[in-house]
DNA sequence: ATAAGTTCTTGCAAAACGCAATAACTATTT
DNA sequence: AAATAGTTATTGCGTTTTGCAAGAACTTAT
């Protein structure tokens, strides 16, 4: 058992995915279809291959990845979000709204603007489209 | 300038509060009526004391924190939220859903219960009451 | 003066992070 | 079956952040 801080939701949440990088791998699985190791040392912020490593280990355990070897190509893994993974989008969404929000370097492209607009239908929406591919 | 990792709003947002103790501080101060030091320094998670004098001066950099004077006590410090610091409500009430539906050690009371029931309603009724003492 | 309360700094050890190199594994090519 | 390429890690090492204990700086109360 891991140790927790204490028993306050924000806490035992922020004890799973409270550092710089988790969400970012979250993100793109969620919003950018991205599912492979190769694709996540990809993303701009250039995570390090120890750290990715190590954040997808800790997710898998955590039961909000799950990793499987890919259908397409046997050689490579897939990673999927489940259901407790999926239920992290309103988080994923809130925080991209309010970093839209307050950074002038963050210009909202479609997705930002929608959010801006109709906030629980862009959740709604894409709780449906997640649920399709849930593990 | 601080270096930012891209531009994405995610990204950017965790720049500011991606780890494991400032959202702990926006708590105590958004739903618990803390205020000062001492009060963050009690709290339950026990936040080292160099730890948290760091996290609040970035958080007032950040102009999520604004930090004056007590009225009552000149020899205290009360630190309020802004306008952005309010703003991280929603991120917080998301959190608190999650990780209360997620961990069986942190059962819902009052407010969680509230928040399951009619999350929005929580969101908008709290906002009014921060809105009341936003610095 | 002394004591008590509050906020913050310092020193030091431990843990996490960041970067480069490279290992392990599978699939493909020669 | 050897060599090559692609994917997913692991290791080593130096830097940064964290955690913990001690105590300093400041204000107020006695």
């Amino acid at each position: 058992m891991e140790k927790s801080r204490s028993d306050c939701p924000i806490s035992c949440a922020l004890d799973v995915f409270g550092d710089k990088w988790s969400l970012l791998i979250i993100r793109d699985i969620m919003l950018r279809g991205k599912v492979s190791y190769s694709e996540f040392l990809g993303s701009e912020e250039k995570i390090a291959t120890n750290i990715l490593a190590n954040r997808l280990s800790v997710l898998e355990k955590e039961n909000i990845l799950v990793k499987e070897t890919s259908p397409a190509n046997r050689s490579k893994f897939v990673y999927s979000l489940t259901q407790k993974g999926a239920d992290l989008l309103p988080i994923v969404i809130e925080i991209m709204d309010w970093g839209a929000k307050y950074n002038a370097n963050s210009p909202r492209r479609e997705l930002g603007k929608k959010i801006q607009q109709n906030k629980s239908s862009v959740i709604r929406e894409l709780s449906e489209e997640l649920k399709k591919r849930v593990k």
